[in-house]
DNA sequence: AGTTAGCACTCGATGTAGATGAGTGCTAAC
DNA sequence: GTTAGCACTCATCTACATCGAGTGCTAACT
């Protein structure tokens, strides 16, 4: 079976009025809104879009609801790009530079000003300085339940942590854990470094990665954030509440408890690709986030990636006015960067 | 009518009940559950205790439910301090060293054990320098748009910010703004500049008023928090959809977007009473949290008033285990405070 | 005089049955 | 290939009966 023209203007009809009520589209609507046939044809159509896998019935007498596979469908091949008018544009730069005094500031500020424009979740990770390598890592021993955490970039940057275990660790799970590390962690750079998954790595020493995992982990997470300098904002927490796939007081629920896991997300943040990035339902990796959908930018100086931008709504979004505030954002933002660039190192 | 011996146990008996079971208790349970005399006895010292005023009635065929003016009799009068057994100290003062390295870490800690003790909302602040002055404020023109705002402290400290005006200001009005501003926090510490409503001695210059509440507070509040290296950690935010009474999601949502107005609070925090206050329902002044209360605590150091830690929850709240809690964890911040003393500036 | 048993009454909660209507799938005619 | 027509499905709404926890009041008891 075929994707004819037909078809695709029927799907696209079908994911606007989606998007717009929240509500299953009856081939009815779809018949009086648009001049694609009477509702018996439409209802033809729709069926065999069913069986393509682009349509979904949440019961036998409701009408359709686009799958994540239509979601995709619709970002990759039939979302034009919307471009913002001048208003529009010169409306939210003025947003987003009032109250701005320093480049900090900007980052948060965005986060806002997306997060209102879109009526979603927003977040912003401030600039991280990408150029230093991690060198090497250490754990000594300082007593049974304490081991200090040393980390040494490149540039000579070091960082100590002392790190309270859970259970004492000898010497040797010591030793072969800063060894592990070392190699697993050396010559990346400080961002690259909080993409990795070094437990599978250490599959080999169960108390090693039970170690790794209860007290390390956190404490290394953390100074490794702070030696990056990154920061994370999140803005428009509660305009989910406005959302009718939200009335579930559980769902809700699972939203704040993942949005609130910090760290997580801001490693999740790190690891997406540069560029726009849009992840649909399922694709993303985390559960709690399989049906958001996460829409991501990045913000840049001297070409240099440095920082993002983005938000977290449902599945169903209006991809394309997301994807053009936020490139739009990050746009100003990298123009704000490279004005001031040179006085942003005295806080 | 009196307060007699029996009426005291009753309405002890309803409050225990329905700070365990959040439903409306009634005259069967307590004369099953405690030897109080027989269901219409308690009906009767019931229906005097409602006249009081210590009882209310959600509809005439529903059991009891304590008003504010019985919880803040309980917290006054009856509620005994519930001492921590050697075991539970044992447990928090484990759970809040682990992982800790430095104050302002273990200040986030002690957030975090708080809202897991007390399935509450938790909310610490990390200590501010108390000493310091204002001297005096000022605010400098730059263009039309922008003015810098400029703050001096008496131990000389500068903090300069340059904001963004939403209207062109005239020069006569930032002379009076900055006059005004100098006139009422000059030689206050940084905290107590923090509590002051200067909006009503504004009252007299329409133009000046605008311009501060619009531009200027924001900064100026930020500013000050930066001198003052105030930092505000929540935590346990999504314990409270374990709670019937946010079965609402109308509640939550509002209860949610409160929590978020962080400025707020902070400034709410601060300028709490020394000690352990507890303030209960329509007693908080905010109208966001006239269903709410809050139990906040003070650490100190040198026995100076310096941070604060506390929990928000429902009226309906074990007051004496939050209260133990609460007051436990601020000794055991105020002690590590002095344990490390002259060692945490090097951050 | 205080306490208690008894009873009528209230009112939210729960359950059931029917009506409504939006929507489908299928068949047959166009 | 398109469309009208119709039987069927199923969530949602309404009305109504039922249940039961709880009250208030009266009269009897101690």
């Amino acid at each position: 079976m075929d994707l004819t023209e037909r078809k695709l203007k029927i799907l696209q009809a079908v994911i606007a009025d989606f998007v717009r009520t929240a509500e299953p589209v009856g081939s009815r609507t779809i018949s009086k809104n648009y001049e694609l046939g009477s509702p018996a044809t439409i209802r033809n159509e729709m069926s065999d879009l069913e069986e393509m896998g682009y349509l979904t019935h949440p019961h036998t007498s409701s009408g359709r609801v686009p799958s994540e596979k239509a979601y995709r469908l619709y970002v990759n091949e039939m979302m034009k790009k919307r471009e913002l008018s001048q208003e529009e544009k010169d409306a939210i730069a003025k947003d987003l530079y009032s109250n701005v005094t320093e480049l900090e500031n900007l980052i948060e500020r965005a986060a806002h000003v997306l997060s209102e424009i879109t009526n979603l979740t927003a977040f912003a990770l401030t600039p991280g300085k990408e150029q230093d390598k991690l060198k090497y890592i250490n754990l000594l021993p300082v007593d049974d339940y304490t081991v200090v955490l040393m980390l040494v970039s490149d540039s000579g940057k070091v960082s100590n942590t002392a790190v309270r275990l859970k259970k004492p660790a000898s010497e040797e799970t010591l030793r072969i854990l800063s060894k592990n590390m070392t190699y697993n962690y050396s010559g990346k750079t400080l961002s690259e470094a909080l993409t990795i998954d070094i437990i599978q790595t250490l599959q080999a020493d169960a108390e090693a990665m039970a170690m790794f995992e209860n007290s390390i982990a956190p404490s290394f997470i953390r100074t490794l954030e702070d030696m990056l300098n990154v920061n994370l904002y999140m803005d428009g927490l509660t305009n989910i509440f406005a959302l009718p796939e939200y009335n579930d007081i559980n769902k809700a629920k699972t939203f704040f408890e993942m949005v609130n896991r910090k760290a997580d997300i801001t490693q999740k943040l790190i690891s997406r690709d540069d560029g726009i990035m849009i992840t649909i339902g399922g694709e993303n990796q985390d559960e709690d986030l399989s049906d958001c959908s996460v829409i991501t930018a990045t913000y840049h100086v001297d070409g240099k990636m440095v920082g993002k931008l983005g938000v977290i709504g449902p599945t169903r979004m209006q991809y394309d006015e997301v994807t053009s505030v936020v490139e739009y954002l990050t746009d100003n933002i990298s123009k704000a960067f490279m004005l001031t660039e040179g006085d942003d190192d005295d806080r």
